[in-house]
RNA sequence: CGGGGAGUAGCGCAGCUUGGUUAGCGCGCCUGCUUUGGGAGCAGGAGGCCGCGGGUUCGAAUCCCGCCUCCCCGACCA
């Protein structure tokens, strides 16, 4: 037509993730229905085929949780403020993002509440009501909350002023046990992400610089998106004895002495959802993984009128037989629609794979079978979807997982300047050789904005000069550097 | 909180520079008929405090002042 200032007229369509992949990220966000924002700066709805995804990882990560002897509890929203304070790093790290109540029922408060950023400073004035003796450890516990942090920057699941989440709490009588913990906390969360979310994820500890306030250390699993910026996805904390000095977590000891406990904390959040979406996300719209899909397989009956009952029964049938089997299933029987219309909205929300029945398909007893990932269209005997829909699911995860899996290990590159990092994570991560100190992060950051992600558990031992300052490397392992989220 | 952009129908936008009939277009929505294997067609229809407040003017979506919100980029962060 012609170049005129006319309106797009693809309205339809999404914005390419090369054009513009934050635009990309916040029409799918919206499109997909599966958030909206809420009234209030930084708030977000989450709709039900959004939830539906946080419910099916809540369950995931829930079973390891208590398959592990921790047991789920609730801890209030309002915590006072002077409870913060009493962790000096704690509260330094947090006073920023803090909602404060000031005025409640009609008066002003005595003292002002603070809405929980997260719950250490409550779990361990409860933690040292409640622990006297050896025998009253480990004390494992696990809250499922909504948390809510001030953020001058939000975005939809990645950072939201309120966002829900699971953190656990733990008290141990011993510094390897408690290391321990955290170690156990993060194992669930990499194999939540990578065999329930078919997401490829380093699991590392955190540096100084980006460690929890108050913590000895922190590990995460860290992520990369599909424009190269790496997303931290869950973390794990060894809080020493930092927390239990702040608030007198003690107990006594088989041999009659009083100590101090080592405790940990451990989360992972509504924006793992953000990751699946940017991790495996296409032009396209959603790739989910069938673990995580609410609906795993999609039928969309095609003909008209007298056909159309028929289509319509049958594809009927054909779900009631895959709900038999465990399949989480849909049939799109709208009449309005196209079926071009149907395929494109379900392939936009990311189902994994659908089966399109028709007249030709009815006569030939067979379903048209296409997988969100690839291109074509096979025709399979509708018995045999039926039989082997589990395994074809459990191939899609896999096939998922092995892509991702290649996608980290093709963007993460090894530098040895200043120079080679900008080139690394231009496109993903960067594995440097680092002295460790902040100095030579800051001028990273400066130079590239990629800031340290984690010091990977996997690298194998190797010493050097920094790459950035030349003096000796610390760690004995190569550091991962990434523009983040 | 700094720099940039934008607020007009559910969504995407035009109109504003140079004030002036009843504020348009695409998509979506509703009704009817025809359609159905990759975003259907025709006909009819509904839907607007033009972000908010003030000002200028005979008259403001349009000009002026103030405020608010959203988006993008930075500093802070799960």
């Amino acid at each position: 037509m012609l170049a005129s200032p006319m309106p797009r007229g693809d309205e339809k369509r999404l914005t390419p993730q090369d054009e513009d992949f934050s635009a990309w990220y916040n029409e799918l966000v919206l499109r997909a229905e599966l958030a909206d924002r809420g009234p209030v700066r930084g708030t977000m709805v989450m709709r039900p085929y959004g939830y539906r995804i946080w419910e099916l990882l809540q369950g995931e990560l829930d079973a390891r949780i208590k398959a592990t002897g921790h047991e789920n509890a609730y801890f209030p929203l309002f915590i006072p403020e002077s409870y913060l304070h009493r962790e000096a790093e704690h509260v330094e790290g947090f006073a920023p993002e803090l909602a404060v109540v000031t005025h409640a029922g009609g008066k002003d408060l005595e003292e002002r509440l603070v809405v929980r950023p997260t719950s250490e400073t409550v779990i361990g004035e409860m933690f040292a009501k409640w622990i006297e003796s050896h025998r009253d450890l480990p004390l494992l516990i696990n809250q499922w909350a909504n948390v809510v942090r001030w953020e001058l920057r939000p975005r939809l699941f990645l950072r939201t002023t309120e966002f829900l989440w699971q953190e656990g709490h733990t008290a141990h009588a011993t510094e390897a046990e408690a290391r321990a913990e955290t170690a156990t906390a993060l194992g669930f969360y990499s194999e939540v992400a990578r065999d329930v979310g078919a997401l490829a994820v380093v699991a590392g500890d955190k540096t100084a610089s980006e460690r929890f306030a108050g913590a000895v250390t922190t590990m995460t699993i860290e992520a990369l998106m599909r424009d190269g910026r790496a997303l931290q996805a869950a973390t794990s904390h060894f809080l020493g004895t930092n927390f239990a000095r702040a608030f007198d977590i003690t107990f006594t000891s088989e041999a009659g002495v009083l100590e101090h406990c080592q405790t940990t904390s451990w989360g992972m959040s509504t924006r793992m959802i953000g990751g699946l979406i940017m991790g495996h996300g296409d032009d396209k719209g959603l790739v989910l993984p069938p673990r995580l899909a609410p609906i795993q397989v999609v039928v969309v009956p095609i003909g008209r009128d007298a056909e159309r009952a028929e289509v319509v029964a049958r594809a009927e049938a054909l779900a009631g037989e895959l709900r038999a089997g465990g399949v989480r299933v849909r049939v799109d029987d709208r009449a309005h629609l196209s079926p071009g219309a149907k395929f494109n909205e379900w392939e936009q929300k990311g189902v994994p794979v659908r089966l399109e029945l028709g007249p030709r398909d009815l006569a030939a007893g067979v379903a048209t079978v296409a997988e969100r990932l690839g291109e074509g269209k096979v025709a399979v005997a509708l018995d045999e979807v039926v039989a082997t829909m589990p395994e074809r699911l459990a191939a899609f995860q896999q096939a998922l997982l092995a892509r991702s899996t290649a996608f980290l290990a093709d963007r993460t590159a090894p530098a040895a300047s200043l120079a080679e990092l900008a080139v690394a994570v231009g496109r993903g991560f960067a594995s440097i050789l680092h002295c460790g100190r902040v100095e030579c992060e800051d001028t990273v950051k400066e130079a590239t904005t990629a800031t340290p992600r984690c010091v990977p558990h996997d690298a194998p031992d190797e010493e050097g000069p920094c790459a950035i300052c030349g003096q000796p490397s610390a760690y004995g392992r190569r550091v991962l550097f990434a523009r983040a989220y």
